[in-house]
DNA sequence: AGCACGCCGACT
DNA sequence: GTCGGCGTGCTC
């Protein structure tokens, strides 16, 4: 029997299976999707098993065997597998980065090796200059057993070349192994008496001077149950050394137990029972139930305003999923991953929902994804990479807020959460659940049948026979038919005019001083995005720019720091401009921090929360910010984006947006979307429930559609006007975009590099049999341009490039730029310069 | 990615 | 004469 393996190395060259025996102890062990040690160049590498076979593909003589094998049941099943090497090839990444990003980090084994004297009487004297043996193989001598590598490079650091020699020369063996950096987790526990008779005896006899010893064994003559020595310690009051002399009597057992961490262990979530369902929700509903009934793989946009209880509806249908005993992914954006929404779905389903984000050690995501394998989880909540949680019949994968772009990944693999689900679903027969109050444009075209089913979804790709699109499930009321709050659009232009120079419109002021005194809350929002802090000099114009990176540093009012955000460059902030010497050099701070200093200023005594970068890295801050303003512990809650998202408070009546406009001139085509998809959610705070709210947006845009959609709540008016543009300027959903982007150092180089690709790119094109690769009808067309300097010209010392796809239909412009790359390479596929794909960016920046 | 093999400069 | 620079090639 054969293996086929993938080893972690993510190059191109070692891109590919290799083949391994199977030592006779582990056949029937190893299986698709096991994770294994192998030999591999003169090292052990960690690899999966991505097939089996009867048969090697090589010369025998050159297959080694497996070394060993790393878990007793697999970590992935065969259709991760076959996911994984969908994702290497749509999303251009090494079949390893695919394989890696579905298994929790602790499960990413490194090489650990232990060393033996192979001959224990030899005289090894001449080693070393000195008498007898050298220390490093005293120490080991000593030692008895085999000593870890690590532990002899930390105690001799001088001595690794001798150590590397001995090795060579077979004094030492070398014993190489994958070792996990996961730690189970172990509990001291407390385990009642084996003998009774004498545990009775010993408590009538106990010494009157071991009263808390005394208590400590009537205690688990009573309860009889093993409990964790820390709680036992709290219930009597009493130390572990007392509990321990019991133990050393003989009389109690003392344990380490492997536990399960448990994130919100001794929370309670209150049971919720489903809420009967509008007519829009049940309309909704019943669609999906079909489907589910019929373990059909169909996706549904669910395009349900802001308040219309779209949260409801996904809890039924996963209800109704869990009756098939097929299991359900509810994937939510890290950010609005809070509390609030883990506890509808802890509430409704209990235990049986494994909870999967960031914020998690590595230790206790890995034990909410031990959860999902062993079965012991139906339901896993969590953010992008939960759509790969390892259940073996998923029936419902339920994307909130689809048009988050945080759903795609920007390290490789650059993969779309969406997409992904999409595709797992069709393995699994499984229903998609799309939901949003602003649908991605790519999204809503697939639903609408606005564009033929071939461009419209990426996963259609490689399909052009399925039906692609996807289902439209509108929901146009709120919950109990609460109106859409009032949105006012203040010119901030007119308030210039009128002399109002302040960062609040005399409404806005207005507004909030009238909330106050009433004691309801307000939310105000900074659209920050693309706008950081930095350091300028006032007299000459001079920023702080990273020496690597093309890029402004960024300000850190603490330390008074500036860091880059690409390469971690740091330096202090100077006194003063290091061109002109000039005193005025300003650091603007955060944006938050200004709108904070001028609130204290107009509003004395107002109490503010600020939310943005600087007070929600701790772990936990998030949390803590957002219940203390659930707790009216605040009057207004001031934040960037974080503040716009899946927030529900019922004294919140105001939502004031200080700056539509910021994000709608960034050269991105997506600008105009982004801003639309915001203020629309930001709005949706604000009466939420029986207190009406209203949304005052200071801009100097007034007229833009974006805004002016946003302030009638009319996405199909933006959504007519967006497309006219998309159309126009040939972008998604129009068509498909891929940036590749090439860096090197010299940039000559990379000047060479970059035409000789787009150059073959163009021809391969050409002959691909696309007529004059642009299709007149234009249902199929590529175009290629660039290359380009890249937005950030240069990140880490090296320039940057890039080339920008453009197609349409079935024109296989992933292969062509296979092809090509592999073109410009030489023998061994080393490309000239470095050469990165994002098939479907999300931020073209 | 690492590591070995291999062909040209400054040293005991 | 050798030690060692890192260019090219390979890893089942």
């Amino acid at each position: 029997m054969i293996a086929k393996v993938i080893v972690d190395v993510p190059s191109r060259a070692t891109d590919r299976p290799f083949d391994y025996t199977i030592p006779a102890g582990l056949i029937g062990w190893v299986e698709i999707g096991s994770r294994v040690g192998v030999p591999f160049g003169g090292r052990v590498l960690q690899g999966f098993v991505i097939g089996l076979a009867d048969y090697a593909d090589v010369d025998v003589s050159k297959l080694k065997p497996i070394a060993e094998l790393l878990d007793h049941v697999p970590p992935l099943s065969p259709d991760l597998v076959e996911l994984a090497q969908w994702i290497s090839e749509k999303y251009f990444c090494a079949l390893t980065t695919a394989l890696q990003v579905m298994i929790p980090a602790a499960l990413k084994g490194k090489a650990d090796s232990v060393v033996t004297i192979s001959e224990e009487e030899q005289d090894y004297s001449w080693l070393h200059a000195g008498e007898g043996d050298a220390p490093w193989l005293a120490f080991i001598r000593a030692s008895g057993g085999p000593v870890r590598m690590a532990a002899l490079q930390e105690r001799f650091p001088d001595d690794a070349a001798a150590i590397k020699q001995a090795i060579k020369l077979g004094i030492l063996t070398e014993q190489v192994s994958i070792k996990d950096r996961l730690s189970v987790r172990k509990v001291l526990t407390v385990y009642p008496p084996d003998n009774e008779a004498l545990a009775q005896e010993a408590l009538a006899n106990y010494s009157a001077r071991a009263a808390k010893q005394q208590e400590v064994l009537r205690y688990m003559l009573e309860n009889r149950e093993p409990i964790t020595m820390s709680a036992l310690v709290e219930t009597l009051s009493t130390t572990s050394g007392t509990i321990r002399a019991v133990a050393d009597k003989g009389l109690i057992t003392l344990r380490e137990v492997e536990t399960q961490r448990d994130p919100y262990a001794g929370r309670n979530f209150k049971r919720t029972e489903p809420l009967p369902l509008t007519e829009g929700q049940q309309a909704v509903y019943e669609e999906i139930a079909e489907a589910l009934d019929a373990e059909a793989s169909r996706v549904f946009l669910l395009h349900g305003v802001t308040g219309s209880g779209k949260t409801e509806v996904y809890l039924q249908t996963i209800e109704r999923c869990l009756q098939y005993e097929r299991q359900a992914i509810v994937l939510v954006p890290e950010i609005a991953l809070t509390p609030q929404m883990v506890e509808r779905f802890k509430g409704r389903f209990g235990d049986s929902v494994a909870v999967l984000h960031s914020r998690l050690s590595n230790g206790e995501r890995y034990d909410e994804w031990r959860k999902i394998r062993e079965g012991r989880a139906q339901v896993a909540v969590g953010a992008r990479s939960a759509v790969f949680a390892p259940f073996q019949r998923v029936g419902l994968i339920i994307i909130d807020e689809e048009h988050e772009s945080s759903y795609k990944q920007e390290e490789s693999p650059k993969y779309h959460a969406r997409d992904v689900a999409v595709r797992r679903a069709r393995q699994h027969g499984a229903a998609v659940v799309l939901g949003s109050a602003t649908p991605s444009l790519e999204s809503f075209a697939a639903a609408s049948r606005i564009l033929s089913a071939a461009s419209a979804f990426s996963v259609s790709d490689d399909s052009a026979k399925s039906s692609g699109g996807a289902a439209l499930l509108p929901m146009p009321h709120r919950v109990g038919n609460r109106p859409m709050p009032k949105v006012h659009l203040i010119d901030m232009r007119d308030e210039l005019k009128a002399g109002n120079r302040s960062m609040f419109s005399r409404q806005l002021h207005e507004a909030l001083l009238d909330r106050l005194e009433k004691g309801e809350q307000s939310v105000l929002l900074l659209n920050r995005r693309g706008y950081s802090t930095f350091v300028m000099c006032r007299s000459c114009g001079y920023t702080a720019q990273c020496p690597h990176c093309d890029i402004s540093l960024t300000f850190h009012q603490k330390s008074r720091v500036m860091r880059c955000h690409y390469c971690g460059h740091a330096e202090q902030a100077p006194e003063k401009c290091p061109t002109c010497e000039s005193e005025h050099i300003r650091f603007f701070g955060t944006g938050t921090q200004r709108v904070e200093e001028e609130l204290a200023k107009l509003f004395p005594g107002i109490r503010v929360i600020r939310m943005d970068v600087d007070t929600t890295t701790e772990k936990g801050s998030h949390e803590k910010w957002l219940t203390m303003f659930g707790e009216r512990k605040a009057d207004v809650l001031l934040g960037t984006q974080m503040v716009a998202k899946g927030l529900d408070f019922p004294y919140v009546t105001l939502v004031g947006v200080i700056a539509a406009d910021t994000s709608l001139h960034l050269p991105d085509f997506r600008a105009a979307e982004k801003t639309f998809q915001l203020l629309t959610q930001v709005a949706g705070r604000a009466g939420r429930h029986e207190l009406l709210g209203e949304v005052i947006v200071q801009t100097y845009n007034p007229e833009h559609y974006a805004i002016v959609s946003a302030q009638h709540h009319d996405y199909a008016a933006f959504v007519q006007e967006e497309l006219k543009h998309r159309r126009f300027m040939s972008y998604p959903p129009f068509c498909r975009l891929i940036v590749v982007t090439l860096s090197d150092e010299q940039l000559t180089l990379l000047i060479t590099a970059g035409d000789k690709l787009a150059s073959t790119l163009r021809q391969l094109a050409y002959e691909s049999g696309v007529k004059g690769w642009i299709d007149s009808d234009g249902s199929r067309f590529i175009d290629i341009l660039g290359p380009v300097a890249s937005p950030i010209p240069r990140m880490k010392d090296r320039y940057r490039f890039q080339c920008m796809i453009k197609y349409r239909g079935n024109v296989g412009a992933i292969d062509l730029l296979k092809q090509a790359i592999s073109m410009i390479s030489g023998p061994q596929g080393q490309p000239p310069v470095q050469i990165s794909v994002d098939v479907d960016p999300q931020v073209i920046l």
